[in-house]
DNA sequence: ACTAGATTGTTTGAATATCAAAGTAAAGTT
DNA sequence: AACTTTACTTTGATATTCAAACAATCTAGT
């Protein structure tokens, strides 16, 4: 096997792992796995617009209207609107959405510990370097 | 920020960029994003029964009954009912599904090496070796 | 051998999420 | 000014999901 196929497994395997276990930790929550990752997208990368937000979520922005409507509701989004761009709306947490996404992301801290504990300092600080390297070439 | 601080973001993003490259590739196919997933799961892992597939999956075994008997029908899927213990059911890929899963992970292959174009061999047996050792973690 | 509990998978009903396509309004282009 | 593109929303149809209740089978302890 090529070390390109031995690798492209290994990282397929852990995105199939963190899906996973990404799906069981919002199951136990209060919401729902689409609107996690909408606050997390949100918390991890800054406030953006419709456009950007459906794009780094995977899905069309049709879907994303709605949930984001529901998110506002909820109190968790805010919406605000442009004056250089009157077609684009700048999406961001609210305090109350804030809060839950740093509840999430101390659950994914805990993981990443978790997975890491047997490696050396610097074996974490080469994996995080090479994997920066691969996420800059998306 | 702490070693692991850093890491944890760098895993986060993998994971958010792959999702969304694969639900934009999923769009384009003939298939949704959860039939792939199962298809993906059984081509990768292997046959296995319908409660550690749903464990793979992040999904409950009624979700996947339903989305079994769907690709069932649709002739990618086969099951066979085991004789030692005659609760379980096993499922694998028929030929048809096999072809499937094999044009996927082709799209795959393609995406790793992009990402790790620029990465030497040592790097990327490296990157494999590391992100080996924290998968055997989850 | 019996039984109580655990395990494996299915069914059901209700809530969500999703897309594609069509529509609206604003911005850019020629 | 007319045309095209862009950003977002709405709509209608499907697909996905879960939790809970259920049925069949296995396991362990007595």
């Amino acid at each position: 096997m090529s070390s390109y196929a031995s690798l492209n497994k290994v990282l397929i395997e852990f995105y199939d792992k963190m899906a996973s276990w990404e799906a069981s930790v919002v199951r136990e929550s209060d919401y729902s796995l689409a609107q996690i990752h909408t606050l997390e997208a949100l918390g991890n990368y800054g406030p953006m617009n419709m456009k950007s937000l459906a794009n780094q979520l995977g899905i069309t922005t049709g879907t994303l209207t709605v949930q984001v409507e529901k998110l506002v509701k909820l109190g968790l989004l805010q919406r605000f609107y442009s004056e250089d761009d009157r077609r684009s709306i700048t999406v961001a947490l609210t305090d109350a959405g804030q809060a839950i996404h740093q509840h999430h992301n101390a659950l994914h801290l805990s993981l990443t510990e978790e997975l890491t504990k047997d490696l050396s300092e610097e074996e974490r600080h080469t994996l995080g370097r090479l994997l920066g390297k691969v996420n800059q070439e998306f």
